[in-house]
DNA sequence: CAGTGGTCTAGACCACAGG
DNA sequence: CTGTGGTCTAGACCACTGG
């Protein structure tokens, strides 16, 4: 406050301060963007940004003729960062290996067909992977890749490169949906992963578009006692 | 194509298409700022809003001198709403309901004192709380109070307006931490949840924090089959 | 219809880091 | 030192929507 507010971090800073001493209370009408600019001698673009950027992680709510509002029900919006395995673990410090399970050609089964939307009869490209941190087992990964979209995945060599990573770089696409769940250790997971019977693992499973055509379907499971972690 | 290219939005949908068209592969340094204004014959600053949105979410990397680079590793930043648990369940068309199941004032136990770098000897106030959709077992919440922080916390009937909720809107926190995780489940939760022994269930658990001084912590456990959904 | 946020522009200066 | 991104400004017009 010595300082004058100039900069939209600084203003941004201001606000939450106002809306963490309670000056605004939830559900409050905040001043406009040109009544601020003007209390904080800069200009309303600046206020723009600031303002935009606390709408965007969910602190206000913005409506054009009704003003800003301080949101009632501040959601968290938390950003997970889902990066390739390999970078996750070599940040840990850990040494990233992987082994191939399974390597097929062959018609999924009829849940993978229909989430996929694959037609009737055709092969997919089926892989199993173990993603391994310091020779630990890490991952488990069961990956579907639809070949009518990515036809060059059907001669690629995934022992150099994790199928993980390759689609990272060779297979773009537009849109996906991942959900996170707990699971009870399947026979498949305990052999692979180290788990006992009964463990339950984290399981994350991931389905990815490239406009219209599916891309890939993932089903990751973890270790047991794995933690996904991010801040606020 | 046939129009021109004036709003960033616009800017940002033709770069994210050459991008996956691998007009720009992976890696590839992209013409600066100045030179894409002056292709796409808007100003500067347009295109600085539309890389730099495609930089928060994780597609290209910018440093100033060096340019801008398609990311070769693009981090998918996911973004999980963490709503009121109440909202999420009326979301689905469900009712709401909750029950304390249990209410005390006491130590708490080594872990969260160190956790929420609690006053050896303080009491704090811990509640459980059942979360019911249609009357259905939803998740159970262990929850950890600072008195400290907090001190109005004591006195508050939380049978009307949930502990959840109710800090959300009186408990106002600079950040805080979440993890994910799987658990199989406890006495405590195949009691209250339905759950069958051996069941996995979903963990999250958060700890917030004002400044330096803790807020509150928090387990919640969800029934069995719970998925955390989001969309890329 | 009028008020509020959303965005664009042209020009300017700054901050940072590569070479 | 120089090029690149980061930001600010003043003014303008647009888009949406509440009243």
């Amino acid at each position: 406050m010595s300082h004058p507010i100039r900069n939209w971090q600084a203003v941004k800073n201001e606000v939450l301060r106002r809306i963490h001493e309670r000056t605004w209370a939830p559900g409050d009408l905040i001043p406009t963007e040109t009544e601020l600019a003007e209390e904080f001698g800069c200009a309303r673009v600046t206020v723009n940004r600031a303002l935009r950027t606390l709408a965007d992680a969910g602190l206000l709510d913005r409506r054009r003729k009704a003003g800003t509002r301080v949101a009632t029900h501040p959601v968290r919006k938390v950003t997970l960062n889902i990066p390739v395995i390999r970078l996750d673990i070599e940040d840990k410090g850990q040494t990233y290996s992987h082994t191939i399970v399974k390597r097929e050609e062959k018609i999924p089964d009829a849940a993978t067909r229909a989430d996929m939307k694959l037609s009737r009869g055709k092969k997919a490209l089926h892989l199993a992977t173990l993603h391994k941190a310091d020779d630990c087992p890490h991952a488990l990964e069961d990956r579907w890749i639809n070949l009518a979209s990515i036809p060059t995945a059907k001669h690629v060599d995934f022992t150099t490169i994790s199928a993980n990573e390759w689609l990272v770089l060779n297979a773009p696409f537009t849109h996906g949906d991942i959900a996170f769940s707990a699971r009870t250790a399947t026979d498949h997971a305990i052999t692979h992963l180290d788990a006992k019977s009964g463990d339950a693992l984290f399981q994350m499973d991931r389905l990815t578009w490239d406009k219209t055509q599916s891309v890939t379907k993932v089903c990751m499971i973890f270790a047991p006692d794995y933690r996904m972690k991010t801040i606020v």
